[in-house]
RNA sequence: GGCUGGAUGGCAGAGUGGUUAUGCAGCGGACUGCAACUCCGUGUACGCCGGUUCGAUUCCGACUCCAGCCUCCA
């Protein structure tokens, strides 16, 4: 298996620390607002790397940690006229409802960084004792960069082509103007915790060292997150991490590709984002899912309304496949050349793009099935979902995803289609041609699509255009 | 200015030193009362210029353009 590393730029064979175990952490949220799309990429990009490494029967630790003290959840809050615990808990329980719609299983451990100050402050002391952290006359705490030799591998940077300052605000209160805060002395009335350096909260960086270093030991497997954690985010965790304890601290490296719209990179600070709520209140989420799991996990994706649209008709494709075939798991066969497919482009970087390809194949495969060869139909359809399980994909029934979800609105309920189709049925009994296509044409203006078959006539409700 | 990616058929999107990606759309055929679904067939796409090679979209170099990071952002 490889995968690609941030640090070395290039693919690498994955070996874990201990066999048969991974232990990966992922930068998760900052919660004073809603998840967008961008954040749906890193939630549904992991999620299917997990998915895919207990496939391959490891035994996976997944910690996602969530941010819930900053300064712009103070700053939130403070807009809102609500306390900090109510405005996180209520971002927390809306995350947690977005993943679970979009197929997201849970991480193993969900950490935050209110629960783990104390050992904040202790990393941040062995930093002061080991000389790479300096407490300043104002409260704060920060980090010593030039102390450490190995700032600005993760980003292949030298210390003095960044152009320090430029469009930093000059801290008084620094040695240099590249060091990054580790605790922030509180100001009246602010959110704070006691500490050897008075009243204050964490940096903005040392939270993931600390809960990475207390879920999953001072050196793990995979460390991941969004495009632009890389700088300085990620470099300053390796920074504070490997100065306090002397050792590796993440041998595998993986960034998600970025969200845009319209060629431009999504993010908060353009306010060109779309949040996932917004999103779902429109789609199905496994269209959206699918329009993630669709082009590589590094590679960068352009949201439009139409490549949602796109997606339907992919995914729609798939289920249409699996409709009207019984499952039968017991049948698959244990080795088969669609499951070699899919395992060697996973095993490449986690290549489901690839991976859905052969999905499409198998597909096909199962459509052939059930013409020619019906009693073959159930095992492959059984291995199709098996597969498509595997990238969070076809565990809802064909019937209710061809149906459409609730909030697509169809005009008519399921009797009165029905009767419409048996009124059909007698007219074609008639060989009255024209009033069966009447019908047809009636329910196809309500987005209502016909199949017939010899079994008889089912419907499914129109991909929109 | 420094650093990192990318440029593939009408669109989306993988991949490969010489052979079909896949999906959507298109075209021809089968099936059908006619359709839809499905199946079969179909398109010589790889930014530009050099180099290496028997042969490059794939390797190397230059160039052009696009995006991201260097400030909070996933």
């Amino acid at each position: 298996m490889q995968i690609y590393n941030t640090l070395t730029r290039r693919k690498e064979p994955f070996t874990p620390l201990v066999a048969g175990k991974v232990s990966m952490y992922v930068c998760g949220m900052t919660v004073y607002d809603y998840c967008h799309l961008g954040h749906a990429r890193v939630m549904v990009a992991f999620d299917v790397i997990t998915r895919y490494l207990r496939h391959r029967g490891y035994d996976v630790t997944y910690v996602r940690n969530i941010t819930d003290i900053d300064d712009k959840i103070l700053k939130r809050a403070d807009e809102n006229g609500e306390s900090i615990t109510a405005l996180t808990e209520r971002m927390i329980a809306a995350m947690h409802e977005d993943e679970a719609r979009l197929g997201v299983l849970p991480p193993s451990q969900e950490p935050r960084a209110t629960g783990h100050i104390g050992d904040i402050v202790a990393m941040i002391e062995t930093l002061i004792d080991k000389g790479f952290a300096y407490p300043a006359d104002n409260g704060d705490v920060y980090y010593r960069v030039r102390r450490f030799t190995g700032y600005g591998k993760l980003n292949n940077r030298q210390l003095d082509d960044m152009r320090s300052g430029a469009r930093v605000e000059v801290d008084v209160h620094k040695e240099d103007p590249l060091d990054f805060v580790l605790w922030k002395a509180a100001k009246p009335g602010e959110a704070h915790w006691p500490s050897p350096w008075g009243n204050g909260r964490p940096g903005w960086h040392i939270e993931c060292s600390a809960m990475s270093t207390c879920c999953l030991g001072e050196t793990f497997d995979i460390h991941g997150g969004g495009p632009d954690l890389t700088f300085p985010h990620h470099e300053n965790e390796i920074a504070q991490s490997e100065a306090a304890t002397g050792k590796t601290y993440v041998n595998t490296w993986m960034h998600a590709g970025a969200v845009r719209v319209n060629q431009e990179k999504m993010s908060k600070s353009l306010g060109n984002f779309f949040t996932i709520r917004d999103v779902l209140a429109e789609h199905d989420p496994e269209v959206v899912r699918y329009l993630l799991v669709a082009s590589h996990y590094r590679s960068a994706i352009n949201y439009s309304v139409d490549s949602l649209v796109e997606a339907r008709k992919s995914l729609t494709r798939l289920y249409t496949a699996l409709d009207g075939v019984e499952a039968v798991p017991a049948q698959i066969e244990a080795a088969s050349a669609y499951r070699e497919r899919f395992t060697t482009a996973m095993d490449d970087d986690f290549n489901t793009p690839e991976a859905l390809a052969v999905l499409f194949d198998l597909a096909r495969e199962v459509n052939r099935a059930k013409s020619d060869t019906p009693e073959n139909a159930p095992a492959l359809a059984a291995e199709l979902r098996q597969l498509a399980d595997v990238l969070g994909l076809l565990q809802q029934s064909a019937q209710t995803f061809l149906k459409g979800s609730q909030q697509q609105g169809v005009a008519l309920d399921e009797a009165a289609i029905e009767e419409k189709i048996a009124q059909r049925k007698a007219a074609k009994a008639d060989k009255d041609f024209a009033r069966a296509d009447a019908i047809r044409d009636e329910l196809a203006a309500l987005g209502i699509i016909l199949k017939d078959s010899r079994e008889g006539t089912t419907w499914v409700i129109e991909s929109p255009q």
